[in-house]
DNA sequence: AACGTAACCAACCGCCACTCT
DNA sequence: GAGAGTGGCGGTTGGTTACGT
């Protein structure tokens, strides 16, 4: 596959003692190398690569520094909500297909996407006490976390003055249950939906004055984040799927009778929570339910 | 300021599938 | 068809940074 004999460096059989690879981080002189080299040769037969850039270095891992880190369209920084419920969307379809994932994330690597689900998805399977790939947590996902999502794209996009600019892919998304329709039921306004049975595939939002979209997206904040900086406080959201008969919430996480339940199981936020708050939470949770 | 912990992310590892000889 | 070499993928690890006490 690589072309074996092919390329014509003299090194080409030397073996990796006598290379004696290099490991762990790569240095700038390294990556000036791989750069240069690849812009005047190409990439691929990474192996043969390696060897004839002067690289000690595998090709395994000069390939994977070059897709990872180097190559031009690298897309580095933040995930953005859209680029986030791309990923929870993709996900719940194709498993841990990393790479496959990646290409409908332009710029993003496996590797970045994969750490991501690690870092912060999997966080939240762990502080919901459940499994990621369990019933509970991809309902929590889709009922909760990704309409969120929708809410904060659209009000990003309807604060920037582009409301006639839907991210492109959210247009391929399948249509979420807003998580505004779904609290209506509640009768607890939070961001007011535009829905009517004429427009309702469409969905539209528009905020209230007061109501400001969180810049912080999980769905710890969705639970937590209350009424510090305007925001609903918690769990006004859920879904009757996500109820138990009781009226509980979120039974299939299966949270004893205690305070806990209002922190779902999980631990709460960072000293951002006070009894004031919490007291509030739990009226607001009777009320509801 | 010092220390401990959590979060993040680049890099490595092992496996599998594919291609070439 | 068998074996070797390689690329690609997903899982894991370890170093660094950020944050809290």
């Amino acid at each position: 596959m690589d072309g074996h004999g092919r390329g014509g460096c003299s090194s080409e059989t030397q073996s990796e003692e006598e290379m004696d690879l290099r490991r762990g981080p790569w240095t700038m002189e390294e990556d000036l190398i791989l750069v240069n080299y690849i812009a005047d040769h190409g990439e691929g037969r990474w192996n043969s690569l390696a060897r004839c850039a002067g690289l000690k270095r595998t090709g395994k891992s000069c390939r994977l520094r070059w897709l990872n880190y180097l190559r031009p369209d690298v897309r580095r920084g933040n995930i953005t909500p859209e680029e986030q419920l791309l990923i929870l969307e993709l996900h719940s379809r194709w498993g841990n297909r990393w790479s496959k994932i990646a290409q409908h994330l332009p710029g993003r690597t496996d590797n970045e996407i994969k750490n991501y689900w690690r870092t912060r998805v999997q966080k939240h399977a762990k502080q919901l006490k459940c499994d990621v790939n369990s019933k509970q947590f991809k309902d929590a996902m889709r009922y909760l976390w990704m309409p969120r999502l929708v809410e904060r794209i659209r009000a990003a996009s309807a604060a920037s003055g582009s409301t006639q600019n839907t991210p492109t892919t959210l247009q391929n998304l399948p249509a979420y249950q807003p998580l505004t329709s779904i609290c209506n039921d509640f009768g607890v306004p939070q961001v007011k939906p535009n829905i009517t049975p004429e427009n309702s595939s469409t969905d539209s939002f528009v905020t209230t004055n007061t109501h400001v979209v969180s810049p912080i997206s999980d769905l710890t904040d969705y639970y937590f984040h209350g009424n510090h900086n305007g925001f609903q406080t918690a769990p006004v959201s859920c879904p009757e799927s996500l109820l138990s008969p009781s009226g509980s919430f979120y039974h299939g996480f299966e949270l004893p009778p205690t305070e806990q339940n209002v922190w779902f199981g999980m631990d709460p936020p960072e000293n951002t929570w006070n009894m004031e708050d919490i007291w509030l939470l739990q009226q607001q949770q009777q009320q509801m339910c």
